[in-house]
DNA sequence: AACCGCGTCATACCTAGGTATGATCGCGGC
DNA sequence: GCCGCGATCATACCTAGGTATGACGCGGTT
């Protein structure tokens, strides 16, 4: 079970981390140098397999990516890390870029697509907007797998419980849905309640919504 | 007050508007013919003006731009709308783009951006995927407008006591809180479940999320 | 003036929810 | 074989929720 982290502090933006991915090693030093005296940390990479070959920090941070690379391209990239579970926002630099290979990053997410050469500014800029969107990113990942962690306490019949508690039904009507008396249905749903963390049926609910569960019947509307 | 929309049958995808502006005449029959050839809908407009001038259709639909246009540019435009309330998804064509102008078009939300000429097969696929984003924007509309209609016809105190029931507060609480007798509080609920038509507090709860309502306060863990 | 909608509250009655105590059963692990 | 845990259920007791009936006052409309 995760620890929760609810209470984790808010992670000043100097601590965060730029990864820049080039095979020119003189962009790489220039691209270190400009984050790092704006206070940011760096790893730097010649080439996508390096990348993947490596641990990665899982504090804050962005990726900045050459779009052109000695094996991958860095849109293959893209798609590959988001198979690894690594979900960083990627800033896309290029050389000879076009516009339907700019579209296409930007579609797949991209948080920007610069053209070589860039200004400083512009860059910053990028990289600001990307630790924006991991900071927002990693709050709501946080809350919703500190809820997962508590719903992992359950055991199957809570779970079942959960469900239809939150979809509305009274106590009997589950008791009678899955064959039980209601009582046990009660005890169930008291354990529910404190494991869950909540102590009443509207926080329930909305725990049960961001997990995505709760057998959601139409039971609206009766105009 | 409005009238709920949830029973309109979908609407089948021939029947969507595809709204083309483009200064050049020659363009726009071509668009014109290729759209009418699969079966949209089209409306024409040489100007940005002429398009902001009309009455537009209310139905489903999507806007083909070109960027670069007397008066006002296309990515201009793509802001106004917005302002207008109008919201269709928006794919941009181009003769003279460059990477810039593509990103800030797709940052800004449009659906794809095309150089000229582009493929036939091309602009259709990003119709078809505009009007799928149309599509499933206007039914989360649709469902939110009902409930806001819905919301709209609860008084005052009805929205104030909707708020701390959703909360989680009981009826004591909510009592206590607004300096009102228990038996009002139970008053005003029961009005409120039968004006927004639902019939447990689970239906509530989540209808007062997708409202944004309800005084969330901490309610939860009590480790 | 009469009326209506809203808000307020009381009494009464019933249903639903919640918890504690205690008990039985089955299963997997030590 | 014993233990613990989960699941099951009963009894008992209390609180919370829900609705019906009836009543009163206030402000705005007809």
């Amino acid at each position: 079970m995760t620890r929760p982290n609810q209470a984790q502090p808010p992670v000043p933006p100097s601590s965060a981390t730029v990864i820049i991915v080039d095979d020119d090693a003189g962009i790489r030093a220039s691209l270190d140098s400009l984050f790092r005296s704006v206070g940011l940390e760096t790893r730097l990479f010649g080439s996508p397999a390096e990348l993947l070959g490596s641990s990665l920090p899982d504090g804050p941070g962005c990726i900045v990516l050459d779009v052109r690379l000695p094996g991958v391209s860095g849109l293959d990239l893209q798609g590959q890390l988001v198979r690894q579970g690594i979900s960083y926002p990627i800033i896309f630099m290029t050389g000879h870029g076009d516009i339907p290979m700019s579209v296409r990053a930007m579609k797949a997410g991209a948080v920007d697509f610069l053209s070589k050469p860039f200004r400083d500014q512009d860059m910053l800029d990028a990289v600001t907007a990307a630790l924006e969107r991991d900071a927002q990113h990693r709050a709501e990942a946080a809350t919703k797998e500190d809820i997962r962690a508590q719903y992992e306490t359950l055991t199957a019949r809570e779970r079942e419980v959960m469900g239809h508690v939150t979809a509305g039904l009274m106590n009997k009507q589950v008791a009678a849905l899955i064959g039980l008396s209601e009582i046990t249905v009660k005890i169930h749903r008291g354990n529910v309640m404190r494991k869950m963390g909540v102590r009443t049926l509207a926080d329930l609910v909305r725990k049960a919504e961001a997990l995505g569960v709760s057998q959601t019947r139409g039971t609206t509307d009766h105009t």
